[in-house]
DNA sequence: ATTTTATATCGCAAATATACGATTAAACAA
DNA sequence: TTGTTTAATCGTATATTTGCGATATAAAAT
C-alpha cells in the first residue's frame, strides 16, 4: 500500500512536478525544440530522433497529457504545436520557483 | 539491451532533462519552496513533509545530485541551501526553450 | 476496393523511481 | 565512555517509465 503519496501535496506542487516530469526526458526535450523551431510533423520528428516509432509516439502523448504540445491532425499526417498558453504557465511557474530567494 | 538512449542525445539537451526530472515530483518541489523561504535544516523539512525521514532523504539526495541544493553540516544538523548559480542556470534553460517559438 | 502511408496503441521486458523500516554513522551531551 | 539526537544508507517491495516490435487505425492514393 501507499506506493505513491504524491496527491498529499498541495495541488500547485502537484501542477509542477507534472510539468516538470515531462520534461524529465531528453527526447521530450529535443522534441520540444523542435516544434518550436517550427518542425511540427510528427514524422520528420520520429526521423531526426534515435528512437522507434512507437517510443516516439509515447514521447509526444506524455507531452500532451501534460498539456505542453497539442496534435492536430493534417490529412494523413499529424501536425504537432507548442501549447503556448501552457507553456507560458510553466515559465511562469518555475521563475517564481527560483525567484526571492531568502536561504542561507 | 539498450534500455536508455538517453546518452544518444544532445549533453545540453541531458542537463536539462535531468535538472527538470528532479523537479519532476511535489515533495521536491517542496523542498525547493521550503529552502526558498528559510527553511533549510533537514529535520524540519522531514517534519513538515508526509514522508518518512528515509524518503526524504532520498529526495534531498537527488536534488543534490541534480546540482539544485548544498547540504552543509552544522553540528549534528544538516543545513541545506538552493545553489544559486545552478538554479539560474536552470530558469535560463527554461527561458530559452519557451521562448521565441516559431511553431504553428 | 485495395494498397500505401502515417500515426497510435498493445503487449511485453528491462530499468528506474518511490516508499518504508532497519541499520549505520557522526556529532554532541551526560 | 555511554547515551542521545540527527541524518544517511541499506535492503526490499511495489509502481512507473522506457523501449521495442507487432498490430490496429485512419486518411490518401491507386
Amino acid at each position: 500500500m501507499a506506493y505513491h503519496k504524491k496527491e498529499e501535496f498541495e495541488a500547485d506542487e502537484i501542477q509542477l512536478a507534472n510539468i516538470a516530469k515531462a520534461l524529465g526526458h531528453p527526447a521530450r526535450i529535443a522534441i520540444l525544440k523542435m516544434l518550436s523551431n517550427g518542425e511540427c510533423i510528427c514524422g520528420d520528428i520520429v526521423n531526426e530522433l534515435p528512437l522507434s516509432q512507437s517510443t516516439v509516439s509515447q514521447h509526444l502523448k506524455e507531452l500532451k497529457t501534460a498539456g505542453l504540445i497539442k496534435g492536430e491532425i493534417d490529412g494523413p499526417r499529424v501536425c504537432y504545436c507548442l501549447d503556448m498558453k501552457a507553456c507560458k504557465k510553466a515559465l511562469s511557474f518555475f521563475q517564481s520557483m527560483f525567484k526571492e530567494i531568502k536561504c542561507c
